[in-house]
DNA sequence: CCAGACGTTGTT
DNA sequence: GTCTGG
DNA sequence: CCAGACGTTGTT
DNA sequence: GTCTGG
């Protein structure tokens, strides 16, 4: 899963690394990109006429699909499973002709604390020890203690989501709104003791046939959609100040401990 | 045919 | 829009 | 992803 | 609990 990213460097520094062509739109830098804000993307150029290459356009994190009625929580499209991105209705269309990379510094996952591993550690107990006990709380998800993790590569460049994106507009065409959702995949040995799914992370020669606009055969593009197979991610535990969509700054994703 | 859905994750 | 269910 | 809100009526 | 908002 990848519910929270961050994006904290200047714009020009996506330049060099996703080779884009033309100029990349000012966006707001961030530690703490959450779910329906604007973020940048990288996809194809689609102008005739002005040679190929690769442009960056701010779109809305979390997948509106062409037919909706516009924006709606309910339906969670923030992330895709590559598993399926093939099969299901809201997502097909946008994987066989709208994919794109998302650049980011990192990203953020929680790992849930079964019950069992909270009585050796009763200082995760806390918010759960102030809940009046009832029923209510043998719901297990009263029960778990989420801590965040911060994975990023291990030399701090930059990362590069792979993503489709979708375009909406309401009928009378007043609103219009590009977004996009990035795809998941299987943890990879890094990851697994903390999470079983991960974002699917392209390395730069992986750029050309992601994003070409020519007919790519499904299990050409889906053999893309791997756990990660570098062992340069570094991963450490950051604030729970990252919990909350309010907070933003670059200590979110500074090591604390536990 | 028309109506209605269209998603992921984690948890047990 | 496209697919599934009735 | 997590945080935070969650409602209607009538009356002045 | 469930839904919306960021």
């Amino acid at each position: 899963m990848c519910g929270r990213y961050t994006l904290g460097r200047q714009p020009n520094s996506l330049l060099d690394y996703f080779h884009l062509h033309g100029e990349v739109p000012v966006y707001h830098l961030s530690w703490n990109i959450t779910p329906s804000q604007m973020a940048p993307v990288v996809l194809q150029d689609t102008k005739q006429g002005s040679g190929a290459g690769r442009v960056c356009q701010l779109m809305r994190w979390g997948l509106v699909p062409g037919w909706s009625k516009g924006p709606d929580p309910r339906y969670n499209m923030i992330n895709a499973k590559a598993e399926t991105i093939d099969q299901k209705p809201a997502y097909k269309n946008a994987f066989s002709q709208r994919r794109c990379l998302i650049p980011c510094d990192g990203f953020y996952e929680w790992h849930a604390v079964p019950e069992h591993e909270l009585e050796q550690k009763p200082e995760m107990s806390l918010a759960l020890a102030s809940e009046p006990a009832s029923k209510k709380n043998t719901k297990k998800k009263n029960r778990i203690a989420k801590q965040p993790y911060y994975i990023y590569k291990n030399d701090d460049s930059l990362l590069a989501l792979a993503g489709i994106w979708e375009q909406w507009a309401s009928p009378d065409a007043s609103q219009q709104i590009d977004s996009f959702s990035i795809i998941t995949t299987d943890a990879n040995p890094f990851m697994q003791n903390i999470h079983h799914r991960m974002p699917v992370i392209l390395s730069p020669d992986q750029f050309d046939t992601w994003l070409s606009e020519q007919h790519q055969a499904s299990d050409q593009l889906k053999s893309l959609l791997v756990p990660y197979q570098g062992d340069d991610l570094a991963m450490h535990t950051v604030s729970k100040a990252v919990n909350s969509p309010k907070n933003d700054g670059i200590e979110l994703t500074e090591a604390v401990e536990a």
